[in-house]
Formats: structure tokens, C-alpha cells, sequence
DNA sequence: AGCACGCCGACT
DNA sequence: GTCGGCGTGCTC
């Protein structure tokens, strides 16, 4: 079922009038209704009557007619936002095509906010006043002096609680006696305007070509994606802020995207350190109001900056004129449920519609983005020097096998000579380990049984520092049992192989005078955490980070001497696609941590196979070496950017439907065949069973250019999928599991 | 997504 | 005989 493509000039409608709309609830067709007094438009966000319920909507074009004309009920309301733009309605609908996934879904995306028509709020605010206190008490004294600071600020209730550490009734009997009044602010003030003529830093030659040729493309309205690519400390940041500058001075909004929302803090605190004032912020943790503003303002051209997640790419903007994808190699920009998406690539695909810049930022550039850049379809620019006095680390690897490991141990004694060393110049050292928990297995040594998840076919993690099992695929959390599950034996359950806390326990064992802590997303409580500890870390005090993938990602760190890389090996076990893309990546992004002010950083990278090409490439530093390897390698297969996969993905809680859906869709492979796009499947997915349901793959492969979209669509269709089974599908898949 | 309609098993 | 299980289909 095709819904029709939405136009690209408004359509007016007087009362009465039929219009085709489109709900966010998952009925993916249009549905006629009539236009309520005062009229509407194309793109209207509307609530409209859905059987018993009301649900809200957007107006996609005029009524299809197709209904009988008396049983049309009317719009209930016309909601007070800005109609939605008719280049969002071309994106949703193009990105719903590309996706294979129904437009209406789309919608929900582009509508992710509560109480989106609804009047706008206040919200209280207190102001310094005239008044004196009756009595004076120190903690009402704490309250005026944060006025006296500030004399024109304006504090809510919860910022004068914590900051002034009283309780509410202090400001109640403050405000009583007006030593400081109430005011009502709307909630969806805009958004405080960037100081664009604030000084910015002085740019290296090579940043100041980088970002002249990103304002370049600004100038000129040419709206083709840019890659970014700049070593580690090559000050990437500073280029696209000034190109971000560029852009708002212009007049046209920005967005800017990173992967995860732990790096917002610190992101946003560059932002208010070149602009003055932070920006509007995006992504699952904002509160709901504070969305609702977000979203209100992005629409009504009154944020200039918004800072987000990938969703971000939903937010209704007026006039979007840069969209930076920073750190765009990451995974984490692929959307891995319910509508599956990847941002980066969304994001260039908003920006050709709304004739913005798409600037992907990275160090390590994604295979698909340096061959869209080889092949002169994205723009390119290169910051192949560090910033100052940073230099690159030296990178040495440590033979596992010549240089054995005690059982239980994996601190090689060479790593731990170099971690001393640093802690002997007063540097810090960064033991990576990907793997969160104590230990990833544990294991009866009775009968030999490993403690799974009962809903999944994964093995349970045991996180100590919290005394529990846990299920990495489904969060599943159980005591840790003193007897084996399997045999009942007591006493012999023993956790097998390392996890970041395992690790913290031997680094502690071996540098007892060291200061530790360790960084895993399951132990940060919250992004404000987050951002203190890191500052703690730049401040010196602590000797030894000891984390996972998160402490690899854009924190900078001036006292950091020597990165120990535990186990390189790992990522390249599971063989899938972009395994040695991805440990590349890592390693290097982990590895450029160290020795950003001007000492010469140490990585180590403790592997079994030193000869492996990825580990060879990681160690010479090579980047353009590797992705020209790997590239060869991908083309040679077929694989992606040189090919195109979508995974089709089958799931039921039996695994008897499952399969015979599987088997339908195996006999209906002849619709992908004419379409030159080659099917492979059903095979039970590596993770055969996630929270109690089958999981059954399909991977369809076909050559560059191909357009696989309506044929995967058709062979979907062609399958009668029962209730209770699901099918996925996910194109240009990054994960394989 | 909800909710109504509808067709087969164990109860007052 | 009926109450209710949740499978199937509709919502303008």
C-alpha cells in the first residue's frame, strides 16, 4: 500500500472541505475527515476522532473520497503549532520508504512530544526583591547571597533548593516577606541567542581551510554532505562550531548530533564556553517539558542550536541549514528498535531536502562515508595534524603469547610496567575493557553448567559491585545463587573471564596506592555524575581510569599518559561485517586518549594474534592504509558500502509459526530474485532467542544501486505474518545478531 | 494501539 | 443452555 506523496506546496481548506490524514497510531493509511470551522491546511497537526478515541494527526492532503461521504466525521481541533513543514512531510515520507517502514511510524517519530497542541504553561521563577527578612537565618542568608550574586537571575524552586541546600520553606518564607518574589514565566521561553560575536580560538591553518570550505558550502547553498575526518586532538570541534557560527549568522538553524547523551555535558559546555549560553538540548532524558519547549521553538525558529540524540533528526525545524553528525563511524547513531534507522544517514537525507549541509565529523570515518567521499559523492575535508603541542601516541602491542598471563590475571607485567612508570611522573593511565560486569561467565565446577538467562540464549553476566546476575540481552537481573542452578552443588560457582570491575580488582591488587575508578554504563548514575568524575579525572584525582567503550568516546583528558588496551582480540571474535571496522575504531579512539598536552602518549595493546592485519593497522596508525584494505576486502564480497544487505528478522515466542512463516518467505524468494537481490535464510540468528521470543534471519544481498526497497516491501507482503509474530526489517543492517 | 465482533470449551 | 477465552478486523 502506497500513501501518496505529499505535495510540495500548501494546500488550503475551507470548513467542510474533505482531507486525507495521517495518525500516528499504527494505522498506516489515510483516513478522510472533514475540515472544522476556521479552516486548515496541509500539514496541520490535528486531533481527529478514531473510533471511541481521539488521537492526533497531521493533514496530508486533500480526501481521497473514497469513503462513504456520510459516515465522515469532522476534526476535532486544529492544534496550535506550526504546521508541519511540507519538506518534513518529503523526509518522513522518504525515509519511511527507505526504511521499509510505515509512514505512520514515521509521524510518531516527527511527534515525540506530550501534549503537543496544548496552551502553553507557566512555569515559576524567583527574582530578587526589595524586602528584608524579618530575622535573618544562615540558611535564608544562603538564599540572598545567590541573589547577590547574581542580582538579575532568575532561579526555579528546585535550583534554589539545591544550590542554597534548604528546603522549600525557607523560599516560601522568603518570598512571603518579598525578599524575593514569584514571577510566572512562560515555560516555552526561547532560547537565550548565542553570542556570535564572541572571539572564538585562534585556528590553525588547517582548521580555518577545513571550516572556510564548510562555510563554503553554507554560502553557496550547496546542500552535499561533507565529510569531517581529523585525527584524535586535531581540534574538529572548533571547525564545526565556527562553521555552526557561520551558519546562525546566516540566519538558519543548527543541529548537532551526538552519539550518546554522556557526552552531552561536556559538549554543551563547550558550546556555552564560544557561544555563552547553552543551547537547547534533545535527547530520551530531557524532561517532557522541557521537550515540548524544544520541539516548540525548534518549529518556530526560536532555537538556533539544538544539541541532541539521533531523534533529533525529527524535530520540526524552520529553517535547518547544518546538520553535524559527530563521531558519525558510530553504532550507536542506528536506531535498533521499532522503526530502524540510522541518523547519519537520515541526517544527509534531511539536509538534501531542506537544503542544509550534512557535516559528518570522525576520526575514524565510517567504510560508507570515506567511500561516498572517495567516490566524490560527499565532500571532504582533512585535519591530519593535532592540535598544539598534543602528538600522537606511540602504539606498541603485547604478545599475549610470549608474555603469559597468570589464570585469573590480565595486567601483563610490560602493561603494568608502563602504568607505573606513568604513575611515577604523575600521569594517569586508562585500562580499556570492553565488557562490562565482574566477569562474563559463571560456571558450576561440579557439572560444568554456565548460568544462562532463562529468556534469553545468552549467558548471565555477574556484576559484583551490585550482587547480581545479569542478562546483557534483555537487562534480566537475579541474585547470585549460592548453589548451582543445574546441580545444587554449593559453593562451586566460579566467574570465569574479565569484566571492567574484575579488572579494577586486579589493577588494585597491583597498584595499591593508586586511585581508581571505574567508568561502565550500568555503574554511572546519571549524566551529571558522569560529567563530575570525568572532571575529576581531568583534575588528577584519580590515577587509574579503568572502563568500557564509554571512556573511549570524546572525553578529553590532559593527564593521561598510558592506555592499556586488555584484550584487542575481542571485538574481532563474532566475525561479523564490520568487526574489524569497529575494533579499529575503538582502538583508536581509545589509544588517541592519551597524551593530549603535549607529553607523548603510550598505548598498549595486549592481543594473542600481533600478526593480524587489523591489529597490524591499529598498531602502524595507518587509518587510510586500513579502510583501503577493508575496502578491498568488502568489495570483493559484496559487502557493504560496495553492495547492499538488508536483514529481515522473524520473531515469535514459538519457534514453530516462526519457522513456518520463514519457510513462506524462503518459497517467495523469487520476488527479491527479479529484482536481482539474492536471499539467504532462514537461519536461527546468533542470539537464537531474546526475551522469550525465536529469533529467525534472512539476509538479502543485492549490488550497489539497486533499489531493494520495493521488492523487500512486496516479498513482506506476500506472506500473511499471524499475530504474535513479528518481522523486522532492517536495511543496511549494523548489527548481525 | 484499542476495541468490538465472533466462534469454541467448562460452568451455574 | 451461557460466560468468556483471545484470534481477526476495523477505525474516516
Amino acid at each position: 500500500m502506497k500513501i501518496m506523496d505529499p505535495r510540495d506546496e500548501v494546500i488550503g481548506f475551507g470548513p467542510g472541505d474533505t482531507v486525507a490524514v495521517l495518525t500516528r497510531q499504527p494505522v498506516n493509511r489515510l483516513l478522510d475527515y472533514r475540515i472544522p470551522e476556521g479552516g486548515g491546511q496541509t500539514g496541520c497537526f490535528v486531533e481527529v476522532p478514531l473510533g471511541p478515541r481521539t488521537v492526533t494527526g497531521v493533514i496530508w492532503g486533500p480526501g481521497q473520497g473514497q469513503f462513504d461521504r456520510s459516515k465522515l466525521r469532522a476534526i476535532k481541533r486544529i492544534l496550535d503549532v506550526p504546521p508541519m513543514r511540507a519538506e518534513m512531510m518529503q523526509f518522513l515520507s522518504r525515509a519511511s520508504e527507505y526504511t521499509v517502514s510505515p509512514l505512520n511510524s514515521m509521524v510518531a517519530l516527527a511527534t515525540r512530544v506530550q501534549g503537543l497542541g496544548d496552551l502553553p504553561k507557566f512555569r515559576q521563577v524567583y527574582v530578587a526583591g526589595e524586602g528584608r527578612p524579618s530575622r535573618m537565618t544562615p540558611a535564608r542568608q544562603r538564599v540572598l547571597d545567590i541573589f547577590r550574586g547574581q542580582p538579575d537571575a532568575e532561579f526555579s524552586l528546585g535550583d534554589l533548593v539545591d544550590e542554597a541546600r534548604v528546603s522549600a520553606s525557607v523560599i516560601k518564607g522568603l518570598a512571603d516577606q518579598n525578599c524575593i518574589i514569584r514571577a510566572q514565566r512562560p515555560w516555552y521561553e526561547p532560547f537565550p541567542t548565542l553570542d556570535l560575536e564572541r572571539p572564538g580560538p585562534e585556528l590553525t591553518a588547517q582548521q580555518l581551510q577545513a571550516a572556510e570550505h564548510v562555510k563554503g558550502l553554507l554560502r553557496r547553498g550547496e546542500h552535499k554532505a561533507c565529510l569531517l575526518k581529523g585525527v584524535t586532538g586535531s581540534g574538529k570541534t572548533a571547525v564545526y562550531l565556527d562553521a555552526v557560527r557561520a551558519c546562525l549568522k546566516g540566519g538558519r538553524q543548527a543541529l548537532v548530533m551526538l552519539p550518546e547523551i554522556a557526552l552531552t555535558e561536556e559538549f554543551l559546555n563547550r558550546v556555552s564556553e564560544r557561544f555563552g549560553v547553552t543551547p537547547a538540548v534533545w535527547h530520551s532524558s530531557v524532561s517532557s517539558r522541557e521537550r515540548r519547549r524544544c520541539w516548540r521553538m525548534a518549529a518556530e525558529n526560536r532555537a538556533q542550536l539544538v544539541v541532541g540524540a539521533r531523534s533529533a533528526l525529527f524535530l520540526p525545524f524552520a529553517d535547518l541549514g547544518i546538520i553535524v553528525v559527530d563521531e558519525e563511524h558510530d553504532s550507536s547513531f542506528k536506531q535498533e528498535e521499532g522503526v530502524l534507522y540510522n541518523a547519519r544517514d537520515m541526517a544527509v537525507l534531511r539536509a538534501s531536502i531542506c537544503r542544509a549541509v550534512a557535516l559528518l565529523v570522525s576520526a575514524t570515518p565510517s567504510l560508507e562515508s570515506w567511500a561516498n567521499w572517495k567516490s566524490g559523492k560527499y565532500s571532504g575535508v582533512n585535519l591530519p595534524k593535532r592540535f598544539g603541542a598534543a602528538t600522537l601516541p606511540e602504539l606498541r602491542a603485547i604478545d599475549l603469547c610470549q608474555e603469559g598471563l597468570d589464570p585469573g590475571h590480565w595486567i601483563s607485567p610490560s602493561l603494568a610496567e608502563e602504568v607505573e612508570s606513568s604513575l611515577k611522573q604523575g600521569k594517569q593511565a586508562l585500562l580499556f575493557l570492553n565488557r562490562r560486569g565482574y566477569a562474563p561467565v559463571t560456571i558450576c565446577r561440579a557439572c560444568g553448567h554456565q548460568i544462562g538467562c532463562e529468556q534469553c540464549d545468552a549467558r548471565l553476566v555477574l556484576h559484583q559491585m551490585r550482587r547480581l546476575l545479569m542478562c546483557h540481552q534483555c537487562g534480566e537481573t537475579r541474585a547470585v545463587p549460592t548453589v548451582c542452578t543445574n546441580c545444587g552443588a554449593p559453593d562451586k560457582l566460579a566467574a570465569i573471564g574479565p569484566g571492567v570491575e574484575r579488572l579494577a580488582e586486579e589493577a588494585f591488587d597491583r597498584f595499591p596506592d593508586a586511585r581508581l575508578t571505574v567508568f561502565s554504563s550500568d555503574l554511572a548514575q546519571s549524566g551529571l555524575d558522569i560529567q563530575n568524575r570525568i572532571r575529576e579525572i581531568s583534575d588528577g584525582k584519580v590515577d587509574i581510569v579503568i572502563g568500557t567503550q564509554m571512556v573511549a568516546k570524546g572525553h578529553h583528558f590532559p593527564l593521561l599518559r598510558t592506555v592499556g588496551v586488555i584484550d584487542a582480540d575481542l571485538g574481532l571474535r563474532g566475525g561479523d561485517l564490520r568487526a574489524a571496522e569497529r575494533t579499529f575504531q575503538l582502538i583508536h579512539q581509545v589509544s588517541g586518549r592519551a597524551g593530549r598536552d603535549g607529553t607523548r602518549g603510550v598505548s598498549l595493546v595486549q592481543t594473542h594474534q600481533p600478526g593480524h592485519p587489523v591489529i597490524r593497522a591499529i598498531l602502524s596508525g595507518d587509518g587510510e592504509a586500513f579502510r583501503r584494505t577493508e575496502a578491498d576486502l568488502r568489495k570483493a564480497a559484496g559487502a557493504p558500502p560496495f553492495g547492499r544487505f538488508a536483514a529481515a528478522i522473524l520473531s515469535g515466542a514459538d519457534l514453530g509459526p516462526v519457522n513456518r512463516v520463514a519457510q513462506e518467505l524462503a518459497r517467495n524468494a523469487g520476488i527479491l530474485r527479479k529484482g536481482k537481490i539474492e536471499l539467504f535464510g532462514p537461519a536461527p540468528a546468533p542470539i537464537a532467542r531474546v526475551r522469550g521470543r525465536y529469533r529467525v534471519r534472512f539476509l538479502a544481498k543485492s549490488a550497489k544501486g539497486i533499489p531493494i526497497q520495493e521488492k523487500l516491501q512486496q516479498w513482506r507482503d506476500s506472506v500473511k505474518v499471524p499475530s504474535g509474530i513479528r518481522m523486522q526489517i532492517d536495511v543496511d543492517p549494523q548489527s548481525f545478531l
